[in-house]
DNA sequence: TATTAACACGAAACCGTTTGCGTAACCTCC
DNA sequence: GGAGGTTACGCAAACGGTTTCGTGTTAATA
């Protein structure tokens, strides 16, 4: 499809018998511009409902206002919340947003970085794929902040890499929920997380580990299951809760929180009067399960404000630091008992 | 934060003693270029990783490869997977997508169009939002069809825009699920639905009306509930199922649909020998509900892909048409049967 | 030897804006 | 009446590419 042409600065100054130059200032109300001509211009503009090519202007400012965000998944209640987050602060600052879905994949996340890097954006907020995490390979990263965009980590993020970055305290609210736990008289708690390269399953998992030790616990490894990410089994975790005696789980997402409890009420159990069950992401999920959910809120919305902030504050800020000196914001996670405890 | 210089076809031009336009040329592997001279650029172009400026081409092509992707709300499992396959499909095919979330707003959505409208992108996939659907006004999509940038509507859209459309089946798959209540012995059937101006739910409830009627069954406006979409009240609920004998329910989203289960559960009924619940969207809450939940699967990411290649295709083609001839693409819904039913 | 075609490259326009600088025209004041 | 100061505007470069057309050099042909 033709696209009709748009009106342009030119085709104002043809118009009015002005040079280009002329019309720009008297739109942007330059004092240079005598007083006639800026009310012939402006009127001239509104009435043909003029607006500057955002494009055009991109090139010459070197700045497009546009946020690349690259996430593992949309499909994700914790990853859309966080966009949400960033989609709200950055429009509210004339910002837009392009998205990228890495679907957990090392290739698509570099390629994805390499289109955007090459002018569409002022930077980058990201959470690194299951891939990345694995392969420890953070060189598109480092690429691209070596050309001067810069990069805000969320969540998934890495040591390897100096940026600005968001997490929420996993260690600190995993030790929490345990000792919640523990004090409720729980003796055999269970922990169903992923492989550990994830960062904030080991985080978690590390806080996990010190809530037992601390209250005089012994760690049983037979006690911890490790799912993928992908797919969730419900027959692997069947066998679990048939093969151990257990009184309470804390998951690291909701989808295994809700399989698990699905398991256990299976199996007999009643919840939480035989077994206790904390989850990760307050999403629809916890909300709506029978019973409902306790779970660790994670405040994904305020840390997509707060990734976006410090992104953009990077991006405008004009000061070049000899030692740059990045920020990792922690977000503080909240636990929200429900019925499952 | 000052950007560090990228390289550019000036800058390999002046380092190798050649003009713009051969290096230009050169890169693009032109026969009017000699074979040393190419070799001679593409070797420093590689060696210094040159990348063209996108922005710069854009403006060059008057094309963006850029889709702005307009929805009500990204943290809805429909939509996300509607993006989705929007997003794979345009990545695909070397477009980026830009996201604005309307709310639900009207206000919003038109301060996004009017943003991306201005040369960000090429064209628009969008979602009406509720307030538009209220109040009825589609002027901004008229100013922005006029301006000859494309527009593709999915699943909430208007009769009163000529563009592509992708919609579902909504009334025969709401037909198709009351006559398999029907047929399964059921006689007092409920419709929890949200108010009529969302085009979609009015069409459900027409194929409500048109299967109980078909069935000779008479239609009860008591037994159709209507809800706010923002907010389930559940005490409105409760009292909806308190005071009516009802057998099965058809919820027009999920959650509606789980909050109907939990009130009947909560009563005592047992799903489903006593009461029957099929709901729409088959996302993750129907899936992991306890009874799990029948539900109309809308194939989303399906919907995305089509939208995308809608929007696509008729960027990149090249004919201008008289009479333009817009396509609406029916993706077709399919009830997946679970133990609600 | 003069004509011409092929080859390899450069100049310049263009996409739509912004902006520093130059300058014509008028005014003012001594 | 010339110096100096405003005022109001235009020119041109710049952002980073693409592309059309022109041209100098060489080699093939008449």
């Amino acid at each position: 499809m033709a696209l009709k042409q748009k009106i342009t600065l030119k085709h104002i100054a043809r118009e009015l018998d002005v040079s280009i130059s002329t019309v720009s200032k008297a739109l942007k109300n330059s004092e240079e511009i005598g007083r006639d001509t800026k009310e012939k211009v402006q009127a001239f503009a509104k009435l043909y409902n003029y607006k500057p090519n955002n494009i055009a202007i991109s090139l010459k400012n070197k700045r497009t206002k546009n946020i690349g965000v690259i996430i593992p998944d949309i499909v994700h209640h914790f990853f859309t919340t966080v966009f949400r987050g960033i989609e709200k602060y950055a429009n509210a600052h004339g910002y837009n947003v392009i998205v990228c879905v890495s679907d957990e994949s090392f290739d698509k996340e570099v390629i994805n970085m390499e289109l955007l890097a090459n002018g569409s954006i002022d930077g980058f907020i990201m959470s690194l794929s299951a891939e990345t995490q694995q392969k420890d390979d953070f060189n598109h990263l480092k690429e691209v902040t070596e050309q001067g965009i810069p990069i805000v980590l969320f969540d998934r993020v890495t040591d390897d890499i100096e940026c600005d970055k968001v997490i929420i305290n996993d260690f600190e609210i995993a030790y929490d929920a345990v000792t919640m736990l523990i004090k409720g008289g729980r003796k055999r708690i269970a922990l169903v997380t992923t492989e550990n390269y994830f960062n904030v399953s080991k985080k978690r998992a590390e806080g996990y580990w010190k809530a037992l030790k601390d209250n005089g616990l012994d760690l049983n490894e037979d006690l911890i299951l490790k799912l993928p990410y992908t797919e969730v089994n419900d027959a692997v975790i069947d066998d679990f809760f048939a093969n151990h005696q257990i009184d309470a789980v804390l998951c690291v997402n909701e989808i295994f929180a809700i399989s698990c409890m699905r398991s256990a009420q299976k199996k007999g159990l009643r919840i939480p009067e035989d077994i206790s069950f904390i989850g990760f992401t307050n999403g629809i999920l916890s909300k709506y399960a029978t019973p409902t959910l306790t779970t660790v809120e994670q405040h994904g919305e305020k840390m997509g404000e707060v990734a976006a902030q410090l992104l953009i504050e990077r991006v405008e800020s004009e000061v070049d630091y000899d030692e740059e000196t990045y920020t990792t914001e922690i977000i503080k996670a909240r636990l929200i008992e429900r019925d499952s405890t």
